[in-house]
DNA sequence: TATGAATGAGTCTTCATTCAT
DNA sequence: CATGAATGAAGACTCATTCAT
């Protein structure tokens, strides 16, 4: 039932019969993604879920705690979801190849994602920030980091691939052309970004761009030459 | 007062002799540019600026249109000098090195271009982006796939590479780590994103991500072959 | 926030069973009448009706919305019980007579019509203008004039006299002491305009005004022996 | 040159160089009659006399300080004309017909003056009321009363005819059709307002309607004789 | 005289939040 | 659980007014 008390207690109620909860937070999500956190009213909340926004207010509170609600129960497992692997993964190319695959299916699972991501998360300012921080897995990002950079001493990977952007890199190209698909039909309106087509393009980009220069035969030295 | 019609002609100040209008516009573009333009307030526009905000609207007399005039008078010109030499350009990687080259110029000399891009161009939703989107050189971007697709036919660039999402990708290559440098340096204070060791990365990414297969020495089939 | 778009759908309160509604509506119309709608600022209704501005919004959305219900509500149905029995009226000089004492109750039942009407209707520029021209019965106003041209015709009634002029003389005559009953008191002391009063004075200045000099026993004599 | 000295003293400039200020002193009032003063700002009274909003206030100090000039330069000297030969005129009938027919001179020569005494003389509120209360010529408005009533204690008029009332009646008949000519014509296209019109109708009605039960033959016959 | 720049106060409007029912 | 009514605190925008030049 979930006791009525004053604001800074637990007024929130628990357990199996907070159906309308979760449903107000997929609407919620939705919209931010969709339109911005800071552009997204209770009220309009409220009115995707098919109710007043006093309800909101019973089931989460406060706007703010709404946004804590988005990270802890919805982004933070999602966050879990990629990087959990990633210390099993051994060699720099498969954790990548690993990373790249997750992510897509992160953002095929949770449309929503890239939107939040870029909008919320990534950006300065963005109102999710602070938050996800405390959810991120430093260590994990730091191993992979340090994968890369062994790679590199080893000479799989070129050297001019910065081990402290890959990952982001990898993210950019994953995340914004879905977060940004509709201005991207805009300019050009044949183009698709559907999995299949985004996850060739970015794997060859990368995988291919991430290939020695060294192994025996380099795209680099004809570059060089030029 | 309130059914008050608005004066009939117009009080608006004249050209860009303006002084405080310019000094505005800055302090608008790096508000927007570090929290949004739906979290910038007039009121904070006018405080960065060291004026009321009816000066503000003394100006720019609209919240609407001083959107207006940053897109016109600050990003129109630098997406023209983006784009403006494409065409000149005859090679796919002279123009993609082209682009490159200049996305990072522009983001150098006008720090505030990533994060406004990111935040307020390229988003669904985005405050800039119906502006914008009219001042996009829709034929220089055609041209540039167009060249990138010839390139393709003659096996310079390797097949699984997505002429529609190839500018895209360099975009987020280059704009989304600068558009979120701090959150970047807040989970890994050791990196960097100055303009050279970016550059470095995302050439190197780039430009062998692009390296033909069927060039003497390519390294995809070595992938294919692992 | 600012470009923050409209809630999609209405949060609008309900129908008409709604009481603060109500009570708002007269505060507003009682000071329109007063002050002016131009001259009258959404709190100082809200104070009027004891609640705050917020809560104007809540029922009415807008200033504007208000005064479409002001019209919708109020004016609409006063304008209505004045004209409806003009087509059952056969005599020019009933019509009149009827009209003039439709007037004087309807201005006797709601004191804040003749000042509502000469501000806000009216003249140029009245707030309510266009809107009550929708409501008013065109109709039924050509009838009445085509009555009084007839009765010239008979030679019932003046040649002088204008079809065109005669309802906005009575309307000026019933209305406009009315109106200006205070700046009246001000400059006699002695005066009254009471019902009473007024009708008298109206009823002999026009009955007799109309009454025709062709025909050999005036309307006068009649109303005297009654 | 008028001395540049602090508000409360007379930094007004007078003299011939002062073309400006009648110039501005016709634009306000002109703007006054059509959209009403509290619905009419500095900068659109600026605006109509091609000058700055500034200069408005170098000439009139402050928007109160122009209602002022507007009461005492302007309407001031038209209201004298209006009553003044009150005095000389001996018969009621002769004084109203004088007061009738300077009316709708005054009427003519200055177009603004329905619009304005409605407006903002006349109506509760009105922003020039105070101010023309100073300005009106009580006695003699007493003495049309006394004149009235005698000529009521002859039976020259209908003793239904409220004295008090009389003047505001003739009033309400000339000014009010003019006031509101606009809403006049939409509702009855083929209506004029001209002076001729007005003034047969008008002067029909009112001096028909004072014309005595008493008296054998009403003053019509004599009128159209004449 | 004349004006461009500047401002403080006020107006409409929106919104998160509360609370009695 | 659920809502209608209510509010205080902003936010965009307007306007009379001032002042240095």
């Amino acid at each position: 039932m979930g006791t009525r008390a004053k604001p800074p207690s637990g007024r929130r109620p628990r357990g199996a019969d907070a159906a309308g909860r979760e449903h107000l937070l997929d609407a919620a999500i939705a919209l931010f993604a969709q339109r911005g956190i800071a552009n997204t009213t209770v009220a309009q909340i409220a009115a995707a879920g098919k109710v007043t926004s006093a309800m909101v207010h019973y089931w989460f509170e406060t706007r703010d705690k709404l946004l804590d609600a988005v990270v802890a129960e919805r982004l933070a497992p999602i966050i879990g979801g990629v990087w959990d692997p990633v210390g099993r993964e051994s060699g720099a190319l498969d954790a990548v190849r690993g990373l790249l695959t997750r992510m897509l299916d992160v953002t095929q699972k949770f449309p929503y994602v890239p939107a939040l991501w870029l909008r919320e998360i990534v950006q300065e300012g963005g109102a999710l920030r602070e938050r996800v921080l405390e959810h991120l897995p430093r260590e994990r990002i730091a191993a992979f980091r340090r994968t890369v950079t062994r790679a590199q001493a080893r000479r799989d990977i070129p050297r001019d691939i910065s081990p402290d952007l890959l990952f982001f890199s990898i993210l950019a190209l994953v995340m914004l052309p879905q977060a940004t698909a509709r201005i991207w039909r805009e300019v050009n309106p044949s183009a698709t970004v559907d999995r299949a087509h985004l996850e060739r393009h970015v794997t060859a980009l990368v995988m291919q761009g991430l290939a020695s220069e060294s192994a025996p035969r380099a795209a680099k030295p004809r570059r060089k030459a030029a």
